[in-house]
DNA sequence: CCTAATACTGTGTGTCACACAGTATGTCTA
DNA sequence: TAGACATACTGTGTGACACACAGTATTAGG
């Protein structure tokens, strides 16, 4: 099963763990999900409606955001913002992320071993 | 819901789309799963078996590496490498993994704006 | 022998990104 | 004032996949 083109798949595959990081790393302050989502674009990172507002409901859920309904002008919108355990946790995340992209940056380099 | 410890599972999810550019990374010359399981590991980059093994299959599926069984001493063994199609699409995952990795440093960066 | 390490196969489960569809409000403009 | 379009959120379904877990078979060492 050859794929036609298999590069947006395992590209999209790629980003698929930083989408997490990335919605965590704008919400220090209080932002509703349209707004983020114009945000991470501007960015370089696209994320659909259907994958920010769900990623958005379930980080709530876990307790790593809390969000409040807010009427100003335009519709009410739904602000979200890092809970205390966000806040908490985002700067480990952060970590994590530059060691594995030290580790995969390794990888691609030692794709031969100098053997021992 | 507010989770015990939500860091494993964030730090999984962060792994997961990296997991592919791993493996192939080190698949330039043939590598049977369980010596490819190692060796990432010794770069820091741990997956389970369960994880390995199918990915290795599904890979060769979508026609991005062949493989062949050998046998040697010990038991037969089954050597994967990247086919021409894998070859021709790993240059570009690298670029697509610096380029987020790009993104990210930028969202990091500006996530709290140090006040206009 | 007996154990542990090696090496692979297979099934089941839960999570999640995204597609797709729907609802409702606000704004612009002809 | 009506229509189109952007804004903003909700909800359902699906497919992919990492990992848990279990099983099979071979090999090496004591």
């Amino acid at each position: 099963m050859v794929v036609e083109d298999a590069f947006p798949k395992f590209e999209g595959d790629l980003r698929r763990g930083a989408i997490v990081l990335a919605a965590m790393s704008q919400l220090a302050t209080a932002q509703y999900g349209y707004s983020l989502r114009q945000r991470l674009a501007e960015y370089g990172m696209e994320v659909e409606e259907g994958t920010l507002y769900p990623l958005l409901r379930r980080l709530e859920n876990q307790g790593l955001l809390s969000s409040e309904w807010r009427i100003e002008d335009g519709p009410p919108r739904r602000y979200y913002m890092l809970s205390d355990e966000g806040r908490r946790l985002y700067p480990q995340l952060v970590i994590s992320w530059r060691s594995l992209s030290a580790v995969m940056e390794n990888l691609f380099k030692e794709g031969h071993p100098h053997d021992a």
